[in-house]
RNA sequence: GCCGGCAUAGCUCAGCUGGUAGAGCACCUGAUUUGUAAUCAGGGGGUCACGGGUUCGAGUCCUGUUGCCGGCACCA
């Protein structure tokens, strides 16, 4: 007899051989037929999976994000299946769960093409009629990749040889006439998958993830537990789409790229406006922190790359020029180096430390083409960079107040962290074990004394040390680095930095190379993802349109009250145009200015503005001067209002 | 850089199996002077990304290049 023990704490006995199914079962109909999976002590089971013991159980169904894993990884299975059943060339390699569904890479030569989806979602569907049941087996790894090989499937050999240790066994999932390597779990038959599964797009992928290898072809689908959750995921995506910055830019105006400068931005007039804006609060936010503000050459001497290594490593990514008198230069791809000489230039003493040393410095950096988009990922960039030269003992205590300033300012931005990463050793990479565990240990103590968990990215730290880098998401859920601090103990020793200390001798500073935004661009871009180009009142380029009803009963009101408002700090735009005023409150909306100030022969007469805000379209009328208070508050930047 | 897709007016897009380009918006001109998301009429505007080829004839077919899009790899 088993012993099994239920989610709400009561107990029930069953033979031996029984599955979860059966305890499905014995609670109710329904519950079997709508379980999907069962968690077994905790561990995701198979539903017909016997139980060996007393345990716990718990039926997993589609309400579980557990029982939508399930149905995405079946959906991948079914997916190689109907590929293999139509393409018998297409070999199967891996097909793994992703947010909000799946994708399986396939080595084919002929490529699909998204035309061919149609078919292949009928086929799946097939499957998902014919319930086959999806039946485990337990293999040795030999006579697995035997078996895979003999079926021509060698990149599953291949799997199979190099992930699992001699002599262990392994899982194998059939379902009809098709099988696949797996851990499982899985449904308990191709049936219970629901239809709710769509093919979205191909795309190339290396093998094993290495530039170094083939290309296959990855296959993404989405899957959902049932129609109109898909139905629902699938605007949710068109909505998205329609919060593109590159979109966005173009419609609002505010910046464009060309194809004779390719990672580069034109800045129009209401972008750079932004930007300045942005500029400007940081600028502050800094100078409060004790920050200096300095600035750098963009283009130097091949030598001087050449000491600081970024030469010989990086030679590929940087932009490069010749003169008349044989000099090779380069723009510079990074601003420390640059921070290092003006830390250098006189004698530095520990009381000097931590010198905090800012710049907005343009960078340059020969990005490969296929990494290029939008303002993401640039050629030509400014960061919000600054080094903090200090002693080792300090680089706990200037870390933490690095993220906690960090995530202030996010936060006023309206930004929402999606997590904070603490980038780990790589396999390649200078410095002791010792050093590592220090430095490694450092970051995220400093991350915990700023209330921050970062999520451990294992190997992505630099080579010279680990990172924090803050991960923010776009209107697509694609995930960049805005922020990051990162420990450098290697350049001040290339580029010989040094202090006196309190003994009298020289030292070595530590570097921290920090940027809270990341680069201008990059940021103006989530941002723009973020409000979908309604930017808050202190963020817009245009913050009022004074709207005239008609020109002669009311443009030259219009143009005092612009006035007005101009002197009391605001961005203003006048509409006097000989059109209706339907027609404006439609044109700005569309341009998403905050405010409107319709304006007409009422109003001049009374000196007052009747206020539409952009999303509702109700009016306030109030009197000009009222407005002047409490337009210009409401555009204040955060820190300023908090200074009040 | 790699795999795949795409490229027509300022923008969004139509143009079937090859028969020498079209709409809406925008722009310009005129009329209208307007009360909260498109006033009416008229007009101008395209070497169909660029180069080569097939053809009597190419926006349409083939090919090369460039750029963009979606991923992968990269991201000091």
């Amino acid at each position: 007899m088993i012993n099994v023990t239920l989610p709400d704490g009561s107990k029930r006995e069953f033979a031996d051989g029984a599955s979860p199914l059966d305890v499905a079962e014995s609670i109710s109909k329904s519950l079997a037929k709508k379980a999907l999976a069962a968690r077994v002590n905790g561990e995701l089971r198979d539903l017909k999976r016997p139980l060996d013991a007393d345990c716990a159980v718990a039926i997993v169904t589609d309400k579980d994000p557990d029982g939508l894993e399930l149905i995405r990884h079946d959906a991948a299975h079914v997916l190689a299946q109907a590929v293999q059943a139509l393409y018998p060339d297409a070999q199967v390699t891996i097909g793994p769960v992703i947010d909000d569904g799946f994708y399986y890479d396939f080595a084919r030569k002929t490529p699909f093409s998204t035309d061919d989806f149609d078919k292949i979602e009928a086929k799946m569907k097939e499957i998902v009629d014919a319930d086959y049941p999806i039946v485990r087996e337990v293999w040795e790894k030999d006579a697995a990749i035997a078996e895979f090989k003999r079926i021509g499937e060698d990149y599953k050999a291949q799997i199979i040889d190099d992930i699992i240790p001699p002599g262990e066994a392994i899982t194998l999932y059939r379902q009809g006439d098709w099988f696949d390597l797996c851990r499982g779990p899985h449904l308990p038959s191709t049936g219970k998958l629901p239809k709710a599964f769509k093919l979205m797009k191909m795309a190339g992928a290396y093998w094993r993830g290495d530039s170094k290898n083939e290309m296959l072809q990855r296959m993404y689908g989405t899957a959902w537990a049932n129609e109109k959750d898909l139905k629902e995921h699938l605007t949710r995506l068109e909505e998205a789409e329609k919060r593109d910055h590159r979109k966005l830019g173009r419609q609002l105006d505010l910046f464009h790229m060309q194809e004779e400068g390719r990672g580069m931005v034109f800045w129009h007039e209401k972008g750079l406006t932004l930007w300045r804006v942005i500029e400007a609060y940081v600028r502050r936010r800094l100078e409060a922190a004790n920050y200096v503000e300095v600035r750098t050459p963009q283009v130097l001497d091949r030598k001087f790359w050449e000491q600081s290594g970024h030469w010989e490593k990086y030679r590929e990514n940087m932009f490069v020029c010749e003169t008349e008198e044989d000099e090779t230069l380069s723009l510079k791809p990074m601003n420390c180096p640059g921070h290092v000489q003006i830390f250098k230039f006189g004698q530095k003493s520990y009381r000097d430390l931590p010198l905090r040393m800012a710049e907005f410095g343009a960078c340059h950096r020969y990005e490969p083409s296929g990494a290029l988009h939008g303002l993401m990922r640039v050629r030509a960039f400014t960061q919000d960079d600054a080094h903090i030269f200090c002693r080792e003992d300090q680089i706990e205590e200037e870390t933490a107040n690095f993220i906690t300033l960090a995530r202030s300012i996010h936060a006023d931005f309206g930004m929402e962290t999606d997590h904070i990463a603490l980038a780990t050793r790589p396999e390649k990479r200078a410095g002791s074990d010792e050093f590592w565990d220090k430095a490694e240990t450092q970051m995220l103590s400093a991350a915990r004394a700023a209330g921050v968990e970062p999520v451990i990215a294992e190997g992505d730290g630099a080579f010279y040390a680990p990172k924090l880098d803050f991960v923010i998401k776009d209107a697509i859920g694609r995930t960049w680095t805005c922020g990051t601090i990162q420990l450098d103990y290697v350049l001040p020793e290339r580029l010989g930095a040094e202090y006196i200390a309190e003994d009298g001798q020289k030292h070595r500073p530590v570097m921290l190379h920090r940027a809270i935004l990341g680069s201008l661009e990059r940021f103006i871009g989530v941002l723009i993802e973020n409000y979908a180009g309604a930017f808050p009142m202190w963020l817009s380029p245009v913050q009022v349109v004074v709207a005239a009803i008609s020109d002669d009963a009311a443009g030259q009101y219009a143009e005092d009250v612009a006035a007005e408002l101009r002197k009391a700090g605001l961005r203003v735009e006048v509409d006097r145009r000989n059109e209706t005023i339907n027609y404006k409150v439609r044109e700005h909306s569309l341009a998403k200015v905050p405010v409107i100030a319709v304006v007409g022969a009422r109003e001049a007469q009374e000196r007052k503005l009747a206020l539409r805000r952009l999303g509702s379209n109700g009016q306030q009328i109030i009197t000009l001067d009222e407005a002047l208070v409490s337009l210009a508050e409401e555009a204040l930047p955060p820190d300023v209002k908090r200074a009040r």
